[in-house]
RNA sequence: GCUGUCAUAGCUCAGGGGUAGAGCACCUCAUUGGUAAUGAGGAGGUCGAGGGUUCAAUUCCCUCUGACAGCACCA
């Protein structure tokens, strides 16, 4: 008869098959009154489950993290069972738990609307005030196919149809509703509790299927208290104060209109910031052992037939004609067909590679305009591009070289996180299983040489090889995937790029696609919300103001600044007629970093007053002190910082 | 691209079948002040575009364009 052993590494035995409940009553009435559901050797499961059979056991409290997901599952069916009774004839789908909540998909003629929600949320907090009993059944899944169409739930009936054989089918019951689930469920709709919020809605097709119906989606966040939820909530609107494109307009740095959609105008000082990463990635590329090129925007279909291009990708591609001349020519939405044109100038040697070719590479691609977001998603954009052509034994040492690039210029903008997914071989590729074995296996040994944890994704690698990808997390915890390492064997062969080898014959390069801010306009747009706008000094785009307390003070102040611009520094002067509590106001809205006041004292005494932004106090320095100092922090992280 | 919502002054937003309003920003004048808003005055809008209904449309209807959210896409 079962024995449990519990965390604590103690055993229960009981005398016949028990419940849960049963387990949890034995051990105490606190727990018996916490315990929402059960881990049984690992699986989660209703405490109502029967266990016959000895096994380890953990309870899952509220304070669990395990217990959110629950409580969002739950909602989840709370919510339909809302739904379907405001409004009949809808019919339920599928209705996960997700990140900070959970949805559910309804089919519906018209669709919900935000004015429906107060209507739906008393609804659900009735259903959960009945505290209704989980209720979990098996059911045989002929009778449950039939149960469901019988009700019109044809999308059930679908999913049913589509579970594995070996699947059970369950249905759990909350009072007189049901639904078809794998649970498992609280102990009842009670437990849920209260701190929960519907939040949009949004169409979504039926099973991620573009081809097939669309349902209307209904998110909703759910805590496990009230104090979790507002800081949730509290969370959305900090995030909101960072969205680029509200920064991007409050500190002028760039717009975007009708009439060039998915381009981005930059403004002096978005294109200053603009300059300072650019200038700062062509020193590291220098550095990195890479020769910058630039190729052309307008190329001949030709190239893009030969490259594959044209088959593949011609939808996402601008077309250009001309009048007077019967070509056709595309906008180069990638750069790689045009890298191996200059590589096949010439004869290569194999005491060339690896060659590392680098480009600020202009790139249009037709998005679909659903996809467009702020300078996040653009169809004109800048890719800090570069291919390595390189020979297979070379692959590795060059994903060493190339992680360490990238994660020291990562750190230098303030990332110190990042995360790496391994894409292996997709079901439909190119090129031979033992080159794939190759490619695949010369990544994962560079991965453990340069101490890279990935996480594996499989099937996901590009048609031409398997690809690394690098996601890093920004200050509030938001993941972005800017860098990636391609290995591409195919294109070299297609566009009939070679070297000559040590023995006189000819080779394939192996070809590595490689990108560490992706592109431009996206690294700028998360730079903008990693910082909120507060960059740091090198990277700001006005890095000091000079305000003056009074006009006595107007000549001294444009000492200062021409001084500080002389020295390399973005300056600007506050002569206005203004106090100087408006000028710190306005010049702290505008996130600069650094402003220096100057009074009748300063300029008698050639001092400057140093207001950090941000902080409440200043300090008194002199002039060439300041200056010394500010030279010094507001070099690039990448060059010499001598005193 | 699909579904939904939205489009009024530079920005944030109110309004509503009888040709529009606030706050901030902007301009002018006064004020020369010591670390997050000095005061007074002024100017500023084909109400996204096109069509329809109506005596009359910024308001109602249709189409288009764009934005936003999600879905699909991100080769």
């Amino acid at each position: 008869m079962p024995a449990i052993t519990l965390p604590d590494g103690s055993v229960r035995d009981f005398a016949e098959p028990v419940t849960g409940t049963t387990v949890a009553e034995a051990i105490g009435p606190g727990l018996a009154k916490a315990a929402l559901a059960m881990q049984l050797d690992g699986a989660m499961m209703d405490l109502s489950r029967v266990i016959d059979r000895d096994a380890h056991i953990r309870f899952i409290t509220r304070k669990d993290d395990a217990a959110l997901e629950l409580i969002r599952h739950d909602a989840a069916h709370v919510l339909a069972e809302a739904v379907q009774d405001l409004f009949p004839g809808t019919q339920v789908t599928i209705g996960p738990a997700i990140e900070n909540g959970f949805y559910y998909d309804f089919a519906r003629n018209a669709p919900f609307t935000p004015e429906d929600f107060p209507a739906i949320e008393a609804k659900m907090r009735e259903i959960i005030a009945k505290r209704a009993k989980f209720v979990r059944e098996e059911w045989d899944r002929q009778d449950a196919i039939a149960f469901f169409e019988a009700r019109g739930e044809g999308f059930k009936a679908e999913l049913i149809r589509d579970l594995p054989p070996s699947e059970t089918i369950t249905v759990y019951r909350q009072g007189e509703w049901l639904d078809l689930c794998r649970g498992p469920h609280m102990r009842d709709t009670g437990d849920i509790g209260q701190a929960f919020k519907l939040m949009k809605v949004a169409g979504a097709y039926w099973r991620g299927d573009h081809t097939r119906p669309m349902l209307s989606r209904i998110y909703a966040t759910a805590w496990r208290d009230q104090k979790e939820l507002d800081a949730h909530l509290l969370q959305l609107a900090e995030a909101e104060k960072r969205d680029h494109r509200r920064i991007g307009r409050e500190m002028d740095l760039f717009h975007i209109q009708e009439e060039a959609v998915g381009s981005v105008f930059w403004h002096e000082k978005g294109w200053r910031l603009y300059r300072t990463v650019e200038a700062y990635m062509r020193r590291k590329l220098e550095a990195g052992g890479y020769g910058e090129v630039k190729t052309p925007q307008l190329v001949d279909r030709s190239l893009w037939e030969a490259s594959g291009h044209w088959e593949k990708f011609r939808e996402h591609m601008f077309i250009a004609t001309v009048e007077d001349e019967d070509k056709t020519l595309a906008l180069k939405p990638m750069n790689c067909p045009c890298h191996v044109q200059i590589f096949r100038q010439g004869l290569r040697s194999y005491r060339e590679l690896p060659l590392r070719m680098a480009e600020f590479g202009s790139c249009h691609r037709y998005e679909p305009s659903g996809a467009l977001h702020g300078i996040m998603r653009v169809r004109a954009f800048t890719q800090d591009d570069a291919h390595i052509f390189c020979t297979e034994e070379q692959i590795a040492p060059e994903t060493v070289r190339f992680v360490d690039l990238l994660s020291g210029i990562y750190r230098d903008f303030g990332f110190s996180d990042f995360a790496v997914k391994f894409s292996d071989r997709p079901a439909t590729r190119a090129g031979s299983d033992q080159v794939w074995d190759r490619a695949e296996a010369a990544l994962k040994s560079a991965c453990a040489t340069a101490g890279v944890d990935y996480v594996l994704n499989p099937g996901e690698g590009a048609f031409y090889g398997p690809k690394l990808e690098f996601v890093l997390r920004d200050a509030i915890g938001r993941d972005w995937q800017c860098g990636t390492l391609q290995v591409d064997f195919v294109l070299p062969e297609r566009l009939d790029a070679e070297y000559v080898t040590a023995e006189s014959g000819r080779a394939r390069p192996v070809m590595l696609h490689r990108a560490i801010l992706g592109s431009f306009e996206r690294f700028l747009g998360i730079l903008i919300e990693n910082y909120a706008g507060r960059f740091p000094l090198w990277l700001a785009p006005t890095q000091i103001v000079v305000a003056t307390i009074v006009s006595d003070a107007d000549e001294y102040a444009q000492e200062v600044a021409s001084r500080l611009k002389k020295a390399g520094l973005a300056v600007i002067t506050d002569l206005r007629n203004e106090k100087i509590n408006a000028k710190i106001r306005e010049h702290s809205l505008a996130h600069i970093p650094l402003i220096l006041v100057v009074g009748r004292k300063e300029a008698e005494e050639r001092t400057v007053a140093i207001r950090r932004l941000g902080g409440a106090s200043q300090h008194v320095m002199g002039l060439d002190e300041a200056l010394a100092m500010l030279v010094l922090e507001a070099t690039p992280p990448d060059l010499e910082r001598d005193a």
